[in-house]
DNA sequence: ATTATAAATGCAATATATTTGCATTTATAA
DNA sequence: TTATAAATGCAAATATATTGCATTTATAAT
């Protein structure tokens, strides 16, 4: 297991008045330690390991991490959601799924400001994200076939 | 109805192979003449205006028509898989879509070879198509607020 | 024109992802 | 210590999409 301290994912959460339970704890801390968007299923499974939770304990949280900005979320071609961790301050970054297998991998950031490059396309909505997915096969799923 | 020559569409079911029934006819007729990309209901909903069709059929025509690559699928933060008919030669543009009311708008096409770039982002995966979709809130639901 | 065949269709059932209602439990602030 | 809102679990509901199978139909070969 990947170590963090559990003070700073306590104040995390009470920065954004959630309630520090197992389930949310647990759940922070995966996500900070990911690689790469989870879906719900890994999210529960990973969880599970650490502390009994209900999956619709851990689609609630996922929603509520959603809403106060925690995490983003996707849906990938497969049609299931994708949760990442949000870092502060950071750019966004376009992610790889493959068709096979569905793993997505995280890509290198754009090389230029894809907010006001992509907002100023809309400039008559209000544009609160972006997301940026290639869609296609990945290495591993190659050299398979 | 928005006219178009039905000989055009028999000619293209043809060319990919496919049977030329009533169902298939109108749905790429409605594709073609879209404006945006559609979700199945949509599609079920204008398909039914001409035709008498089952929902399973509008789903499996769908599937096929995404397979012989006459339209393109992605699938929004709502959930529902959207498809857009597929321009041969064009290049992909972005899509916006709406949080409060999920209708999608196609934004202009980007000012550079996105297939190019964001390849060279995914090199040692093969990428077969890239999706870019703006969230936020549109002009007319801004205006209700 | 007739016919054989694969493709297409409808209907019912199933699968999968996600949400909701409600009763119970728990973290936290007073 | 206690009141309260938040969190949780369980069952059921909803939404989206797929599958199996029997029947129908477009099309190409005759």
């Amino acid at each position: 297991m990947v170590c963090m301290n559990s003070d700073e994912i306590k104040k995390e959460l009470r920065e954004k008045g959630i309630k520090n339970t197992r389930a949310k704890s647990v759940l922070l801390h995966i996500l900070k330690n990911a690689e790469a968007p989870m879906d719900v299923n890994s999210l529960y499974r990973e969880c599970q390991k650490e502390t009994s939770v209900n999956l619709v304990t851990v689609y609630r949280t996922l929603q509520q991490f959603h809403e106060k900005e925690l995490v983003e979320e996707f849906v990938g071609k497969d049609g299931v959601s994708q949760y990442e961790y949000l870092q502060k301050g950071s750019i966004a970054h376009p992610h790889f799924q493959c068709e096979k297998c569905n793993r997505i991998i995280c890509l290198e950031e754009l090389g230029f400001d894809d907010a006001l490059y992509f907002s100023n396309m809309a400039k008559q909505h209000r544009v609160n994200s972006i997301n940026i997915t290639l869609n296609g096969v990945c290495e591993d799923c190659l050299s398979l076939s």
